[in-house]
DNA sequence: ATACGTGCAAAGTATTTGCAAACGG
DNA sequence: CCGTTTGCAAATACTTTGCACGTAT
């Protein structure tokens, strides 16, 4: 499957996400910089509690109310995507603007996330949503399988 | 939008659903059939909750407890299809093994849910799901938006 | 100073599980 | 009768909220 996401743009995400963040009116803040920061520093969906868990662990402690409030406010105003792959767990992501846009391949054995681009989806999920007769404001994919190694 | 799913297919898909579970070995039982027959009168998907509220108001209560257990069940051998549309509750549906295969497209703000069916989307997935390396189980897709009577 | 942001603990949902009683075969 | 199924209540898992305190502006 193709590689998503390089740290780089991550880190490059993280820093224009603080930025507008500010302009906003929010204010400058330890937390919601080691929430973004910890998002920018991954390929893919990370849930509150991993998020909590990794700052936790590099000593960046934020309470997981703060982290929940941080990834409410980064998802209501666009910057990052809700990602539900049906564990009952909602995930987050940053929403790279400018295209690069991803789906999800979950492995229902060994619970491993995996994403993937296409072209040829995204142009047939393009016409669906012309023909709806709603204003489309996002789409989600997610692939239910067995991975390679589970599936040996 | 195209239609999708008429009630008649539910009455028979809820008979045929009943009666492959006895073969396979489940005792016919009360609350099975009832929750059987609610999703079967049903055009799209429905809550646990839902269908416990359905059912207390038809008189032929079922603890909620139980509806998860049969929900669990049926999904679990394919009966009915788990679905996620991101509220954070799991909604099911009957599986139309057949073809009869659909996706979803939700109101942000209103709620309302339909479905819609598109071969070319589907064309587009099967040849994605080639290419994963995956055993690909299944897949699904929600498409966001607004509504008509929302955007007015 | 003042309003916004934070952590903690308590409150909410949605869903699962333990258990004794009810029931089907 | 015996093993399945049920309903209830308690337990869990995830997420949101109320509140007193800290901090950026």
């Amino acid at each position: 499957m193709d590689g998503v996401t390089v740290p780089e743009d991550g880190t490059h995400w993280a820093e224009a996400t603080l930025e507008r963040q500010r302009s906003k009116g929010y204010r400058r803040s330890e937390a919601r910089r080691a929430v973004v920061e910890a998002l920018g520093r991954h390929a893919c969906c990370l849930s509150a509690q991993e998020i909590h868990d990794e700052l936790r662990a590099a000593g960046r402690s934020v309470g997981i109310a703060s982290v929940y409030r941080v990834l409410e406010q980064l998802s209501r105003d666009g910057f990052v995507q809700r990602v539900d792959l049906g564990s009952g767990t909602t995930r987050f992501e940053p929403a790279h603007a400018g295209g690069e846009h991803h789906h999800h391949l979950v492995c229902d054995d060994c619970g491993k996330v995996e994403a993937f681009v296409d072209d040829d989806l995204e142009r047939a999920l393009h016409k669906v949503e012309g023909r709806t007769g709603y204003a489309v404001a996002g789409h989600d994919v997610v692939l239910r399988g067995r991975c390679e190694s589970c599936t040996t």
